[in-house]
DNA sequence: CATATGTCCTGAGAGC
DNA sequence: TGCTCTCAGGACATAT
């Protein structure tokens, strides 16, 4: 969404901001829109960057702009889906060019926040965790091991690992070999290596392939064309077929804290469940 | 305090 | 055919 939005808002300047009228409930926006208009209103936007799962628009006056897509939201800058779901519309200039943004969000999940320097700043150091992109697998192992949860839950709490979602987290257990039921802190130093790896890999394979189109047509790219990377999946949304990694397991789901998760038995083995760990003298 | 569950939203698809 | 029901998963609020 970043790359392909960059090209066509980087260096630009706000000339509006606009809600475009819907049908549906207005998503969140702090402040609302019609003050943040005023505020950004002939900004320049100095940098189009991601945190975590969020765009962010780094304002000349120091505040950013930050979009949380969600599920459903696309930043697009050709025509969308459908002119229905639209719900926020930008106007740039770029040199003596005019261009558009737009914000389009189908259930209306997603938010818009104009952020202080502060407030970013306590969103980036304090609310969020570590980028997994360029994470050590010694930092994978100083923050997981210090929670005991299942790691594929673990994965997805974004105080941890900030950008990792539903759907990677279980190619991503795959890729490394890991039991999505695993306990964090009884994972070995090996696994810490393969899940860094398996992150680096399955995460930036799939920035590559701009995404997952998913059969519901949801997520498009900033020209509203398809990702690629639903192709590359080898687990999500695969239940009852084979492996094509293995050629043995047959593809299972399982539900954890209300989210569907997909693995394969041969490929990521339960851990033993009497499985010698060090634990206190005495225990 | 750490972990677990409930909630919001819309559209697609299943079942009858 | 047209209705009701369930499910999808982001983050955050509330419960255990």
């Amino acid at each position: 969404m970043v790359r392909g939005i960059r090209p066509h808002v980087e260096r630009g300047r706000i000339v509006a901001l606009r809600a475009v009228p819907c049908r549906y409930r207005p998503l969140t926006i702090s402040p609302p829109l019609p003050q943040i208009a005023r505020r950004i209103r002939g900004e320049r936007v100095e940098a189009v960057r991601r945190l975590a799962k969020r765009v962010v628009l780094r304002l000349s006056s120091g505040e950013a702009l930050v979009i949380e897509p969600r599920m459903t939201g696309l930043l697009l800058i050709t025509d969308p889906p459908d002119r229905e779901h639209l719900r926020v519309e930008w106007e740039l200039r770029r040199g003596r060019r005019t261009g558009r943004l737009w914000f389009w969000d189908r259930r209306g999940l997603g938010t818009l926040r104009l952020l202080s320097p502060s407030e970013l700043h306590d969103l980036e150091e304090c609310r969020l965790g570590c980028d997994p992109l360029g994470l050590s697998a010694e930092r994978w192992e100083e923050l997981l091991s210090t929670v005991r949860r299942p790691v594929k839950v673990a994965l997805l709490d974004q105080s941890l690992i900030a950008g990792i979602g539903n759907l990677y987290a279980s190619e991503i257990l795959h890729a490394a070999g890991i039991h999505p039921a695993h306990r964090t802190d009884r994972l070995t130093p090996p696994q810490f290596i393969r899940l860094q790896t398996a992150a680096e890999t399955v995460l930036q394979t799939a920035i590559a392939y701009e995404g997952s189109t998913l059969s519901d047509g949801t997520y498009r790219n900033a020209l509203n064309q398809n990702g690629g990377y639903q192709n590359a999946h080898r687990v999500y949304d695969r239940a009852g077929q084979t492996c094509p990694t293995c050629r043995r397991g047959v593809i299972r789901r399982i539900v954890q804290a209300q989210r569907s998760t997909f693995y394969c038995p041969v490929c990521q083995r339960p851990p033993r469940p009497g499985a010698a760990h060090v634990g206190r003298a005495g225990a």
